[in-house]
DNA sequence: CTATCTATGCGCATTTTGTGCATCCTGTGG
DNA sequence: CCACAGGATGCACAAAATGCGCATAGATAG
């Protein structure tokens, strides 16, 4: 699929607005309603618009303890069984393997220090896979950018 | 506002899915279509509901490289130098100020290793405030939770 | 038990969507 | 230079979705 300036525009304005009606999208990016409906559906079906989310605030809903947790392995032929333990706990938001110092890193978001503490030491910690574990726990969101910057 | 658990599940549902209409969310919390509507705008008003946004396709649109960067500044006065270098680079998705071993840890995203090292060296290692960097690559998202998880 | 106040469902007017169709560009071959 | 094919665009309209008024059900307090 081929992706014009239309499009781009149209992707932008949607990461940022979700909820755009096809006429609001239309005087944006200037082109006609329809043209819009057309094009948003296409990116949509190419899969460069994976779905529609509703962002909801974490603070309001009392998740107000963030920390980026690095974490090592003993060993490293039974990752599976790390990645089941991620899979499994919703603290975990995001995990992602890594090169580099660490061998995962794991974005965590719990209701507060408490939780923290409880998360780290009676469930990350315990697990045999596990060897060690260092965590920066956020103070302030500087920039969280939902999506993606299309000018980069 | 009081949030109870037909509130909950229509966040939880509108998370996952943005562009649900209101009779498909009737169906899921067991609600008439137009109670889900007035439901949905006091939880917009409530500021639960932030807004709604496109998820696009990171890989399709050719952002391949993903890495977690520890920065460490060298005094600790002069902040705000770093935090709009931060807001004026793309590359730097979300920026956090955190305790731990860093002052600050960066979730990049970038087309390849060569834009990566690009902005490693000729961005960030130069500016003035910056004294020590450490990345983490990301060789593989093993989670990727858009949003929260009301259950934990 | 009754009065009150909120939550809910139904119906309908308004808005939004998306498709058919005619027109308009764009570039290609004569 | 012109004719033509292919796609992109706008307009109009039918189908769908939204959200508000209104009457009722359910909960709560006295």
């Amino acid at each position: 699929m081929r992706i014009d300036s239309f499009d781009h525009a149209i992707l932008d304005a949607l990461q940022r607005d979700g909820s755009m009606t096809n006429a609001a999208l239309a005087e944006v990016v200037n082109l006609s309603a329809s043209q819009c409906s057309r094009r948003r559906t296409a990116l949509e079906d190419a899969g460069l618009i994976e779905g529609y989310s509703a962002r909801l605030s974490a603070t309001k809903l009392g998740f107000g303890l963030r920390a980026i947790t690095r974490v090592n392995l003993r060993s490293h032929g039974q990752e599976d069984d790390f990645s089941q333990f991620i899979q499994a706990h919703p603290q975990v938001r995001s995990a992602f393997s890594v090169a580099g110092d660490a061998d995962y890193v794991l974005d965590i978001r719990v209701r507060d220090l408490e939780a923290f503490a409880d998360f780290i030491h009676k469930k990350l910690l315990p697990h045999p896979q596990v060897a060690h574990v260092r965590s920066e726990i956020v103070l302030q969101t500087l920039k969280d950018r939902k999506g993606l910057d299309l000018m980069a």
